[in-house]
DNA sequence: CAAATTTATATCGTTCACGATGCAAAAGTA
DNA sequence: TACTTTTGCATCGTGAACGATATAAATTTG
């Protein structure tokens, strides 16, 4: 049993791992109809919140580096869903704004949480157990901020 | 409260895709000792249960693409993990193996998984509560398998 | 057995994710 | 005020992830 540790099925990073990655082919049939990919939504659901803010407060919410989050924008640009402003006050600043497009796929991307919560409901016949475990991710995600390589 | 389904807070995708992020982010220093990446990782955790098997076998075991996995491979044979070899009935599988490096390398392998329960125990002062969300990931990815994209 | 279909893998193009590096503007310091 | 450091963003290179497509070998069918 020396190598026990290092077997697949008692992995948790592995299940994160392969859980985000399903959840996001879920996403897909939805996203595909608004021509968007899973990282794009997510800016537009921090732009929803709160409209016209620096990449530097998007990339951290996101828990995303800002050499990730910039191409990302400016495929987001091209796709006419923003736009990237000059700061006024720190012209370092680029503020990302949301386009008419932008503001009018939040209607379309309403339903969607609603559609794959019923989805994970039918097929799994659960969906408290799933919720459950939020609190938990949230503890593991502030604690592993405080790694060595994610500080 | 018409959009309150669209706020990151209520998302769990969002918890796992940044959990998964975060998770191999507190691998990479362990990783980077042996010059090898997270999904590499993966594929040597499956070789090191059993040697020798087809791509198919190691992309159905990680839940993954085969074109996913041939270029991790080649990548992986570049770097004198393993090496690459015709099947013997079926010549169009190619059958993976652990070269002498490969193989030694669990050796070297063999703390990560323990290293990097102490770390986050001492972080978060839990370890417990995360072990039991395994069940719940398993249920989720069981069922995440038979939805539309990603069967 | 020959033709059609399926299977195993590979290649290509696009989008992330991120380390390393660069650059200009802002902030701090002498 | 001149100089140094920090900050905000961008660019580049590498390694995934995956859809679409290609190709050859196996399998099924007629």
């Amino acid at each position: 049993m020396e190598y026990e540790q290092l077997k697949l099925d008692n992995q948790l990073c592995f299940r994160l791992y392969t859980a985000a990655r399903l959840t996001m082919g879920a996403y897909h049939p939805y996203l595909d109809l608004l021509g968007i990919t899973y990282p794009q939504y997510l800016v537009l659901l921090v732009l929803w919140e709160q409209d016209k803010q620096p990449v530097n407060d998007i990339a951290h919410k996101l828990f995303l580096e800002t050499n990730t989050v910039t191409p990302l924008l400016q495929r987001m640009e091209k796709a006419g869903l923003v736009k990237r402003t000059k700061g006024k006050e720190d012209t370092r600043q680029r503020i990302v704004s949301l386009t008419k497009k932008g503001i009018e796929m939040r209607e379309q991307a309403k339903h969607i949480p609603d559609c794959l919560s019923d989805e994970i409901i039918q097929i799994t016949g659960e969906e408290e157990e799933f919720v459950r475990m939020i609190p938990s991710l949230d503890k593991l995600i502030e604690g592993l901020k405080h790694t060595t390589h994610n500080k």
